[in-house]
DNA sequence: TTGTCATATCAATATGCATTGATATATAAT
DNA sequence: ATTATATATCAATGCATATTGATATGACAA
C-alpha cells in the first residue's frame, strides 16, 4: 500500500492532497488564508487587503469554501469567513506524511 | 511586512510558495516525488510505476527539474533523478511559516 | 554503420482556471 | 417603496497546462 500504487488507500490520500494543494497554490487564495489565520474577516476587508475586484474575491472564497478550508458566517449584510482549522491541520498532516515522512521502497 | 502586503519580502515568499505548490499539486508529480523519497530512480522505473506514457513522464520531470525539486544524473543511456532534499526542506519550511505559523493582525 | 533502447522535445488538442464585466439577491437605511 | 450596500452568480475571454502522437537525440549493441 504505497501512495504510488493506483487504487490503494495511500493513493486516495495522494489525490486528496493534490486537490488541496491545487486550491492553495494561488497567491490570492494564499493571501486570504493568511489573513484569516489570526481571526475571522468580512469579505470587504479581504477585498480591501488584496486589492482585487469584489467578484474575484467571491470566486476565490467559493473555491476555499468548497474545499472546506474556510467557513462563512452571515451577519446582516456582511459575510464573515473564518479558517476551518481542523481541515487545515488535517491537510498539513497529510502534507507531512506524503511529502516529508514515510520513505518507502516503491 | 506581512505576506498579504504587496511588494514586501513576505509577499515574495508567498509568491514563491504558490509556485512551488502549483508544481506539486499534480498527482503524477506527487507520485514521482514520493518514489524519489527513498532513493534515486531512473526514468524508466518511474514510467513503469506510474503507468503513463514516456513523454508524459519526461514532461513532468522537466517541470520538477525546472523548479529545482529534482536533479538528473546521466549514466549511459539512462537518466537517474533524485530529490533535491535541500529545496524540498526549504519549501516545507516556507509552507510551515506561511500556512501554519506566524499569525499576524493583517 | 545500422539498429535498438532510453530519454527529450515538438506540435496539436483539449480542458481547466483566473480574471473581467454585468447582473442578481438580500439586507439595511432613508 | 426606494435606494444603497454587501455579496454572490453568470457569461465571456484568454491563458496555462495536462495529455497524446510523432519525431529527434544520444548512447550502446550487433
Amino acid at each position: 500500500m504505497k501512495c504510488c500504487d493506483q487504487g490503494s488507500t495511500e493513493n486516495e490520500k495522494l489525490i486528496d492532497l493534490a486537490s488541496y494543494l491545487k486550491v492553495i497554490s494561488d497567491t490570492n487564495r494564499l493571501r486570504i488564508l493568511c489573513l484569516l489565520k489570526k481571526q475571522e474577516r468580512c469579505v470587504c476587508l479581504i477585498q480591501a487587503k488584496l486589492g482585487i475586484s469584489q467578484n474575484l474575491v467571491s470566486h476565490h472564497l467559493k473555491i476555499l469554501k468548497d474545499a472546506k478550508l474556510v467557513v462563512p458566517r452571515s451577519q446582516g449584510k456582511w459575510t464573515h469567513y473564518r479558517l476551518n482549522e481542523e481541515k487545515m491541520a488535517y491537510y498539513s498532516n497529510l502534507y507531512k506524511q506524503i511529502i516529508i515522512g514515510g520513505k518507502h521502497a516503491d
